[in-house]
This record gives structure tokens, C-alpha cells and sequence, in this order.
DNA sequence: TGCAAATATGTCAGCAATGACATACTCTGA
DNA sequence: TCAGAGTATGTCATTGCTGACATATTTGCA
């Protein structure tokens, strides 16, 4: 994963120099990866508070209980456009989705 | 257009019964929309203030110019998960985006 | 003006996300 | 304790996003 990431880091023109630079990539996957954990768990909550299934949700979003699943489940294979797309198909506007990204703290 | 949407709602199992329906999906697309527009012009702002080229923040994303060109012009064919991606490798915090976020008002 | 840097636009092969399905697991009420 | 509803997990063909490249256009400064 590492020699993954310097191998990315090279190709696309920067001299890995130091470790220091593999660290700030870290972080910002971590800023992503809980973002991700913070929606989910959002969605969940929100779908809870409508008495929705996992299917209802799936059927508003056009999409399948099992991808719901692991939408709420922070899946790797489920980007955050679905994720927020999944949470505008409950209803929550853009101020609630701020709401919710408000519980992350400043991390970089 | 319109026709697409009707199909993927009879393909995901729903009964197409009123133009409502249509329109609840309309309101989806375009709060969707609204946050990438909204996202990308602070991804802008941002990459201005740290005095920061698109090629700059292209290989600090891994990635290219012209995506970033695309990113800040919120193309269709670029996701929030990119859009958020680059906003992150600009070293904003979650916070942050969340204030970017704040600026849409409820829309549903 | 004219040149160089920055940005925009079009295209495409490759890969990652998707919906759908099958099936397993976990609850909850009777 | 069992049945049925709800949720989780694995898999896969298709679709859509991606980085990269080429090239056009805009911007800013001497």
C-alpha cells in the first residue's frame, strides 16, 4: 500500500523526498475515510428517525438493499457521491449535510 | 432525459404513478448540483488564496491539470468524491467544507 | 503589441463504482 | 422456538469516472 502510494506519488511528478510527505497523504486519506464514516452513520440515523428499511431508501435512490447496506456501512467500494446522494434522497438539504460534516474537527 | 429517468424508476421496481414523482426527483438532482457547484467555486477560492496553480494542485492530487480545470467548473463527469478529494488537498479541514456547505439553504 | 504561463476543452483506454442477484445472518414478536 | 422482516456479505457484468495527453483559449506582464 505504501510502495503503492510512492509509486502514484512519482508518476505523477513529484520526488518523494520525505517520509514527512507520505504522512500528510495519510492524513488527508484519513480526513476522507472519516468523512465518509461521519455521513454514514448520519444516513443511518436519518433513515432510522423516517422508519425507512434498507429497501425503502434503496428504492428512493433507484439503487439495491445491499448497496444501502454498505453505503451505511462506510464499504471502501461505496464513493462519497453515493453516500450523499443516498442522504438527499432522505430529504436532509445541504445545510443538514453541513451539519453533519460539522462534527469532524480540524484535522490538518 | 426525462425518459431515462422514467426508465431507471420502472427498472428499480417503482411505479411511475404521478408527474410529482418526477419532480421529487428533479429537486434531488439539483440540491446534488447545487453542492457540487457550491463546492467547487470553494475549491477556487481556496487554491487562489494559497497562490496555487491548477498544476500545482493537480500533483498534490495525483492527478492532472485539465481534471482540475474540470473540478473547479464542476463537470458532469466529475464526482464529489473527487471534488472533495481536492478540497482536502488543499488542507482544508471538515469543518471547513462544512461551512462551504452552510451556504445552500434547505431546498426540499 | 507579443510572449509565456495559466486555464479550458475534447478524447480515450483502463479501472473502480454501480445495481442486481443470491444467500447468510440477526433480530423481534407471537 | 419459530417465522418473517430486516440487514449483511459476496460476486459479477456493465457503466461511468479517472488520469493523461493534445490542443485551444485566456490572462497578465514587459
Amino acid at each position: 500500500m505504501d510502495e503503492k502510494k510512492r509509486e502514484r506519488l512519482e508518476k505523477a511528478g513529484w520526488q518523494v523526498v520525505s517520509v514527512k510527505e507520505l504522512l500528510d497523504l495519510t492524513d488527508e486519506e484519513t480526513v476522507y475515510v472519516e468523512l465518509k464514516v461521519e455521513l454514514s452513520s448520519a444516513l443511518r440515523r436519518r433513515r432510522k428517525q423516517l422508519r425507512w428499511s434498507q429497501e425503502m431508501l434503496a428504492s428512493r435512490l433507484h439503487s439495491s438493499q445491499s448497496r444501502v447496506a454498505k453505503i451505511e456501512s462506510a464499504d471502501p467500494t461505496v464513493s462519497l457521491d453515493l453516500l450523499i446522494k443516498a442522504l438527499i434522497a432522505t430529504g436532509v438539504s445541504g445545510t443538514d449535510i453541513a451539519r453533519s460534516l460539522g462534527a469532524l474537527e480540524a484535522e490538518i
